[in-house]
RNA sequence: GCGUUCUUAGCUCAGUGGAUAGAGCAACGGCCUUCUAAGCCGUAGGUCAUAGGUUCGAAUCCUAUAGAACGCACCA
């Protein structure tokens, strides 16, 4: 059920007959700034202006052509050439009447379902996850449900980094100091990082020894290869048990590590070479791109291998993407990952292009995203410790939760509680994040990521819970509806919040191409202010009118469904009572 | 120095060529013996960083300037 396609379809038909080129767009949108209009045509100046017409003949022209005497009530002509549509009410009661048993809401699945393969959320090992991973985790995780929903085949990838001199250095500073692996905990495993990390930088022995070290590792040297196992180890149990807590559907099968790539790394230098991508200088791989200046206004020089043999990030990142197109046969590669990666994923998407590992029908994004600052405007600094854990930031959610629940009803059992509390913390944060737009900077405030006022998770849940308890109070009327009888939309209020469920469908659409959750929050926000509007407008239960007040319920029965199918989507779980 | 992404109400943000620029928070006022008041209604708050340009029309596109964050050869 996508009003705008339908739409659409039958004002380019007659756009066409108007002498309108094949590939016309009318540019229709969903109103919203003016009273009683549900959508308008704004492509009629454009499309005017190529013919060479007066825009408000060739609007008059296309109204008089197209057939929308079924779904619209009014059409109308305004200067200098909209076309403003309102719906017909039976329109909208019929179309409601159409879904409203449907678990999908008729929304479809693609006709020609793709492999996606989105690459998200993406922790180092030996650290623990922080609100810099929030994003990525969270948008991705949201993107991969609602390709899934519309019958995509989805490979989610967690590209953890685990590979790479930061561990030569870490085994190097347990190794010395003689720490037992086993006995460690992620927290302190960062920290020897920390300490570590100034060695190398200070002490010229210590890090000619990590760098041996990291060769080591490369050649699977037995004893360095088991303790770089058993890091990589500590670190996932700790990281599933943080998906596991937010719902996150990444799992440990999902994980494809930077290590995993470590075998076609050899081989790809060569290739470069052969192929004259790429070339030796002091002993170093470089591939040099004329599409990217550096410094001093010369060629950008990739560095793939360097001069004591190891590789980069940029080797691995060109194989990963070889490996997907190639092993995986991905249509879609879709990488979550902050703006900061937008150079490297472009010269490795160039080098992968000019070494034909990828063909010119593979779509890759780069669905990026801005920093996470601080109240002063400051970037979270990793190194200098100002930064949040990310299981910190979740348990004082929940915490601030279960303080506002108890306070609101405090009958609640233990176990409810704590349940309750869970869901709606985490959904609190995860709404925070996913209810902005995805391409800026960010500002990280404790305050108002649990403030539970307004635009947040829990409003839409409260919404949803009050829905839930009208129904239960009305069971009389239950059977009849589920009953197949015609909606009675009386109002304004009534057929708004009907129009607003029949949206969902172009909604979804309208965020995943080009993979912005944010809009879905929006559309859910907005829904809930609808329905708010018309659950203090009529006393649904007190309604004498049998017909109409079965009608309301089942409005809002609906209501609800589109609610929670939403936040699903978004990652976000409803809860039944608060 | 070059490049990328930005700058919208006191604060946090929607709004990527369309009509009078919208929300939430904070502030102020009203609504509970009546379906969950974590709600609803109302008031106030704007030189869309600045200056030009493009056009029927610009917060949105182009140019310049200012400010912010980030990135530019052997870290990932």
């Amino acid at each position: 059920m996508n009003i705008i396609s339908i739409l659409s379809k039958k004002i380019k038909k007659s756009l066409i007959q108007c002498g309108a080129s094949e590939n016309c767009d009318p540019v229709l949108i969903k109103s919203t700034k003016i009273l009683n209009v549900d959508y308008q045509i704004n492509g009629i100046m454009k499309i005017a202006k190529q013919l060479k017409a007066n825009p408000m003949i060739l609007a008059k022209k296309v109204v008089l052509c197209v057939d929308l005497k079924q779904e619209c009530q009014k059409i109308e002509i305004l200067k200098p050439g909209f076309i403003n549509l309102t719906l017909k009410k039976k329109w909208i009661e019929k179309k409601i009447e159409k879904i409203q048993f449907c678990t999908r809401f008729k929304i479809k699945k693609s006709k020609n379902p793709k492999k996606i393969i989105i690459d998200y959320s993406s922790p180092n090992i030996a650290k623990e996850m922080h609100v810099g991973h929030l994003r990525s985790t969270v948008i991705g995780d949201s993107i991969v449900r609602i390709y899934e929903f519309f019958g995509h085949k989805v490979i989610r990838a967690n590209h953890i980094g685990d590979w790479g001199t930061q561990f030569g250095i870490l085994i190097t500073y347990l190794k010395l100091n003689k720490i037992k692996i086993n006995k460690v905990t992620l927290k302190e495993m960062e920290d020897f990082y920390k300490i570590a990390k100034k060695k190398y930088q200070s002490d010229e022995n210590f890090s000619q020894l990590s760098r041996k070290n990291i060769l080591k590792l490369q050649k699977k040297d037995k004893d360095i290869y088991s303790i770089w196992k058993k890091i990589v180890r500590i670190t996932n149990i700790k990281n599933e048990k943080i998906y596991k807590k937010m719902k996150i559907t990444l799992r440990n099968q999902n994980i494809m590590a930077e290590s995993s790539y470590r075998n076609m790394l050899p081989k790809i230098i060569k290739d470069l070479i052969k192929k004259k991508i790429a070339k030796k200088k002091n002993n170093a791989v470089i591939v040099f791109l004329n599409e990217f200046k550096n410094k001093f206004s010369k060629p950008m020089g990739v560095i793939i291998q360097k001069s004591d043999g190891t590789f980069l990030y940029s080797t691995i990142d060109i194989a990963c993407m070889k490996y997907r197109a190639e092993t995986l046969k991905a249509k879609r590669i879709i990488y979550f990952t902050d703006s900061r990666q937008k150079r490297h994923l472009e010269q490795v998407q160039l080098i992968a292009k000019k070494a034909n590992y990828i063909s010119e029908k593979i779509e890759i994004k780069h669905y990026m995203f801005g920093m996470v600052l601080t109240k002063n405007n400051t970037p979270f600094k990793t190194r200098s410790g100002n930064t949040i854990k990310l299981m910190d930031l979740l348990n004082e959610a929940i915490k601030k939760s279960k303080i506002l629940i108890s306070r609101k009803n405090p009958k609640l059992s233990d176990y409810e509680l704590n349940l309750i509390s869970k869901k709606i913390g985490i959904g609190a944060i995860k709404y925070f994040d996913l209810s902005k737009n995805r391409s800026t900077n960010y500002v990280f405030d404790w305050n108002s990521i649990l403030n539970l006022k307004g635009n947040t998770s829990l409003y839409i849940q409260y919404t949803y819970v009050r829905i839930l308890s009208l129904i239960k109070k009305s069971k009389i009327e239950m059977q009849n509806l589920k009953q197949k009888k015609y909606f009675f939309l009386e109002q304004r209020t009534e057929i708004q919040l009907s129009l607003k469920i029949l949206q969902f469908e172009e909604t979804l659409k309208k965020s995943i191409i080009n993979g912005y959750p944010h809009i879905i929050c929006s559309y859910l926000y907005d829904l809930s202010v609808t329905y708010s509007n018309f659950y203090e407008n009529y006393n649904i239960l007190l309604e004498k009118n049998k017909k109409i007040r079965i009608s309301r319920l089942r409005i809002s029965s609906l209501t609800s469904k589109v609610l929670k199918r939403g936040l699903y989507l978004l990652g976000i779980s409803t809860v039944n009572y608060i």
